[in-house]
DNA sequence: TAGTATTGCGTCAAATGTACGCACACAAAA
DNA sequence: TTTTGTGTGCGTACATTTGACGCAATACTA
């Protein structure tokens, strides 16, 4: 992988030498997609990519390395899209039809992007990779906003977030995943405290109240909320916020990592 | 697929041919293993296939055609080895170590079983078939025991039954995939009603009771879970079962199919 | 000291889960 | 016909969980 080259390649250069690098170092027919979910504002928010000379947005994606692990894969993934590490990130569902991502869309997709010469040599190779297509995981991630640096990769322009319910039509069916992630994750967050990861390291009740609420799309009170939550015992309390300016300052709470794997471990909390 | 010469070929010769077949016709680097599990006599029981010339047992897998959707590749080996259709079947994870299946754990396990000349021969190809390895979708399946036709495939002597706690150590990570599909089946079982594939077409309400006590391991209530079971409304009471010898003859129950879509569109029972 | 927002606890009713009693239906045996 | 055994269906009582909400104590500012 000589990353170093490609500022003297034009694009056409650079994809064809990234689709050489990946038939040879990764997995065929295997690739991974990423949901990841961040929240800011009161808004649940996930980060798309955009691609390169279009107005095509898709989810981040990655392949598997030969020597790799597929949850190393995924992790790498999102550590060169976001610059973060060790975060919340689960698979959620393989996508296996037909209909979905192959080289036959990608030549459409390069098509309609004006870029015919790189369509045209993308079909013309030998015939095993014209009826290519790949099996996708999906995975879900969940990552704190503030921390995080979206990047884009060789094939895209722009990497930003969109509130989740503003997300346009996206490549592929990118659509689908996201509205399956979506429904795991509220599904899990209502047997597991997991919403943590989403926050900075430390936060108020109520900032992580706002965040449930948003993920699940109805509004909690507050008082059972925090019941319910220290019930968990996994939240630690620091001191007091200094920063509002009048009234009583809000508690900082912090998640405590190791007595969320003691509650994994003894209840039967589903892992996945 | 010329399965009519397998017949004039001995085994190294098969599998040559098998895997030649496969690296034409279907993906690479994915695979697909099955979990099928039954009921019969009390006991949940889970299909095995036993490796030609050897006493090592597997799990059914699969591959997926080049044009072939995945969930339909994971039917049709799920026929293959069973002989049915249309049944209860869904991915529950996504298999990626390195160290689950590989070309070398193939070749050690020839080796082992004394098959040296193949598992030289295994090696001996292009530096991609030695590195290769196999991303595998896991998927469960609930069939009636009594309709199933246990048929070996092409690498094995021997396909048949056995109960879930008596499963011998198997092959590569096929021990790990049963408990993740235990585990999932459990779960699902308490939050949807999917007991009904496990049985034959019509069944006593105490069949399906046994059933349900076995899947979770514990026992029930015979009123709570007949009011339980009645009220999903998706069981038609049939005729009484004429055959007992002694005493009342129990009512039969059948599955209906068409009020579980219902019951599945109209709340947000969760599908997968 | 008044005003304001956070915090933590308690209460109460509704819903749900669990254990179990009982009347009845039916078929064979006494 | 009566007894006996087993399956069916309903009701009831109790514990647990869930949701809604009142309220007093706490800290901080003006």
């Amino acid at each position: 992988m000589t990353h170093k080259l490609f500022f003297v390649m034009n694009f056409s250069e650079v994809v064809q030498r990234w689709v050489d690098d990946h038939l040879v170092n990764f997995l065929p027919s295997v690739s991974l997609d990423l949901v990841i979910f961040g929240f800011h504002e009161g808004q649940l928010k996930v980060l798309l990519l955009r691609f390169k000379e279009s107005e095509d947005w898709l989810l981040p994606g990655g392949r598997v390395g030969n020597r790799e692990n597929l949850d190393d894969a995924a992790y790498r993934s999102l550590r060169e899209r976001t610059g973060l590490d060790r975060l919340f990130l689960q698979q959620f569902h393989t996508f296996g039809n037909l209909n979905r991502l192959t080289y036959f869309s990608w030549h459409e997709t390069l098509s309609r992007l004006g870029m015919k010469e790189m369509a045209a040599r993308l079909l013309e190779g030998d015939s095993a990779l014209k009826n290519h297509r790949d099996v996708s995981v999906g995975f879900y991630a969940l990552v704190d906003y503030t921390q995080v640096s979206p990047t884009p990769d060789l094939l895209t322009d722009e990497c930003r977030w969109w509130d989740i319910d503003q997300v346009p039509q996206l490549l592929f069916d990118h659509n689908a995943m996201i509205r399956m992630a979506l429904k795991t994750l509220r599904r899990q967050l209502s047997y597991q405290p997991i919403g943590y990861n989403l926050l900075p390291d430390s936060f108020t009740m109520s900032e992580l109240q706002r965040l449930y609420e948003t993920i699940l799309g109805r509004s909690l009170d507050r008082r059972n909320f925090y019941k319910q939550l220290m019930n968990y015992n996994v939240l630690d309390r620091l001191d007091k916020r200094p920063t509002i300016p009048s009234s009583k300052a809000p508690y900082l709470y912090r998640f405590n990592r190791e007595r969320y794997e003691q509650l994994l471990d003894s209840e039967d909390f589903w892992i996945g």
